[in-house]
DNA sequence: TTAAATGCAAAGAATTTGCATAACA
DNA sequence: TGTTATGCAAATTCTTTGCATTTAA
């Protein structure tokens, strides 16, 4: 219970771009680094899932010296912030990606296979809980599991 | 992707007693050892949700010699045999418990309360990943997280 | 008497942290 | 010029594995 917060305040002001991104580090007493500016890059260049380490990955093939604990710290940073979300999958890495685009996972157990699912998939879902117990759920940080079309 | 597997089939023997259990075990050519019985013990003596260490602790309180390893390969087996099933609360160590009482498990991302919910809650969810995606969800190896009453 | 299970130590994967140095503002 | 961020190494946490030994059937 000691890492990041996947809370994304709803007053945040969304980062669509990354320059947006950079503003709000600034605004929050941080520093524009080349290592923030590359990482945000990345981030923003797809729309994929990505794990710290493919990340790193992708800004050490611009800047081969920033370190994977620096990547690590940003995406903390940048979490806290509300520019990226992470979610987990299954047993490995936490995958991460920019909170403009969140949405529900399924993932098969079978095969991996991840299919992005709109919000509104929860939307009976998050009614019956918060009727039921006055819940309110956030449909991101872990994947929904199961069986995809191809392997029930 | 290399661990556990999740799946309990369908057709597996459900172990209601602990003496099912052990029974499961020898059919599969397995032997029933002092470390699976006082394991089995401390998981059918209560219903909660504990972590490989918390059982160890409760095994080693009957026989001290036996090793953090020997429960997580017996929880394994136990696992691969259907009779119990693990599922994550959040970052931090697995939970398990025993298959027989599988259930939906909302956990609060502030206070970390946990709120076991009957399986029905999520039959709206599986409808529709069906219909939409040829989906079969397994709403029991992640919690969903959210905000409990107290904490929204 | 032999395949399966155990204890122990060590490895592994993912992530975090301490600390001296570097670099934004 | 004073934080804030970084690189690096080392520590942490949770879990798995190798291997020599023990044990159930």
């Amino acid at each position: 219970m000691s890492r990041r917060s996947p809370t994304q305040p709803a007053d945040q002001a969304e980062a669509a771009t990354l320059e947006d991104a950079l503003e709000l580090v600034r605004q929050h007493g941080g520093r524009v680094t080349s290592s923030r500016r590359i990482l945000l890059h990345a981030l923003f260049a797809s729309q994929g899932h990505r794990t710290a380490e493919e990340l790193a990955g992708e800004v050490q093939a611009e800047a081969p010296d920033i370190h994977l604990s620096t990547v690590y710290r940003n995406l903390d940073e940048l979490e806290r912030l509300g520019v990226v979300v992470h979610s987990h999958f299954g047993h490995g890495p936490a995958t991460y990606h920019l909170a403009s685009s969140v949405h529900g996972h399924f993932v098969c157990e079978e095969c991996g296979r991840l299919t992005e699912v709109p919000d509104s998939m929860f939307d009976g879902l998050a009614k019956q809980a918060r009727a039921r117990f006055g819940f309110t759920i956030d449909p991101h940080h872990f994947a929904m599991l199961g069986r995809c079309a191809d392997c029930t």
